[in-house]
DNA sequence: CGCCCACAGTGACTTACATCACGCAGCCAA
DNA sequence: TTGGCTGCGTGATGTAAGTCACTGTGGGCG
């Protein structure tokens, strides 16, 4: 926690201004998520909007049967958008989040957060921003679970994972299938298939993409 | 046009104070809109938010074979979360916005609305708040194609449908099954299950919905 | 070393939904 | 009236994906 300092909040945020720094510095919480910590849980009331400082986070919905499915992976730099709006969480589903890696995030008040929209202007555009990017994100993941067969929808999240984190996709089939609301056979026999027209090779408990453009 | 005035304006938005209202009737364009009429078209760099007066617009999402797939409706008091977010949009699939019934709105230029994000708090907090709304509608919506079946969906869609609009859907079985990107014959057939169990009335054209709770 | 166990491959089957083909009924207009 | 159009009902069939049952395999560990 003490190993925070403010240089590093700034270096993954140099938007914000400088008494917003502070401000963030004199009021705001550091935690650190040991690997699979989760930090939005079934049901919880959120009090708090979370930056990511480093590492990575994985943001995924829940139905009432313990079904997952991925939203998005959160980078350093961003913020949770769901952490930002406070509503009720009553509904059967629910949001979680989770830590893939081991990270640190900072956990900001919500009521400081509703000051500083009007206050500071690169929080104000910080918080817009989070809302559009996490929005558009939303529409695309809906758009390939509504149109797509889940060849595609697995394209779709391979290459996604490349973009976050790397080529190297350290999971299981049955992790895949999971984030995919899927199961493990259909998507062995799909990767099958991908490593047939050389765009992956398979791998005990990891793949390698290579190139999925020309699939 | 010149029916429009300040006091409908002020009904269907109370919250804004005065001088944003003033800025609202100096700066802004009110468009009138016959039914069926679009509003958001493909691939259009949308430069104005959109705030409904009266009527009722049907925000949708498209692919690149035309097929739909409803998002929301909108109601009067609301805006368009999509129109305020002018990001490029050159993905494949797009949104798309239309009059279902003859409906009044509000075109606010992107670059006013910036300015009256710091300037006006009630703006500021209606825009933060449409934000969460078609965010949390959109979440909805995910989940119950992710995790949910088509009679399930069907059911989640007659429910929002009589909130919004009416329990007398007046639309055929080929429309609604656009609107959840499925086929006649299914849908059809799917409501005759419902009619069966006294859930709704089917007809030409329109369909009557008595409570869906106990199916 | 051999045992175990999680991961992966595979064929057979089921299910949900799409698609096809057709018939029929109501309604409008020539 | 009659013809045609549109919406709806329905069986037959196709297809993608989920499920089940089983086998194979590699790696860690006693």
């Amino acid at each position: 926690m003490d190993s925070i300092n403010k240089e590093e909040i700034q270096k993954q945020f140099p938007q914000f201004e400088q008494p917003l720094l502070d401000g963030i510095l004199k009021e705001s919480v550091i935690k650190h998520l040991e690997e699979g910590e989760p930090i939005i849980q079934t049901g919880q009331y959120i009090r708090s909007n979370i930056l990511l400082l480093n590492g990575l986070l994985k943001v995924y919905r829940e139905d009432d049967e313990g079904n997952e499915f991925l939203m998005y992976y959160l980078e350093p730099g961003s913020a949770c958008a769901l952490s930002m709006m406070c509503t009720d969480r009553r509904e059967t589903s629910q949001v979680k989040a989770k830590a893939v890696q081991s990270s640190d995030v900072v956990l900001i008040p919500a009521h400081l957060s509703e000051q500083w929209l009007a206050k500071y202007k690169s929080w104000h555009n910080f918080v817009i921003g989070t809302y559009r990017e996490r929005f558009e994100e939303l529409l695309q993941t809906l758009d390939s679970i509504v149109f797509k067969s889940l060849d595609e929808r697995l394209l779709f999240y391979l290459k996604r994972h490349v973009e976050t984190i790397g080529s190297e996709i350290r999971l299981s089939h049955q992790q895949i299938a999971e984030e995919l609301n899927s199961s493990r056979e259909v998507i062995s026999r799909l990767l099958k298939k991908l490593e047939q027209r050389g765009a992956v090779t398979l791998h005990r408990n990891y793949l390698k993409v290579h190139n999925l453009e020309k699939v």
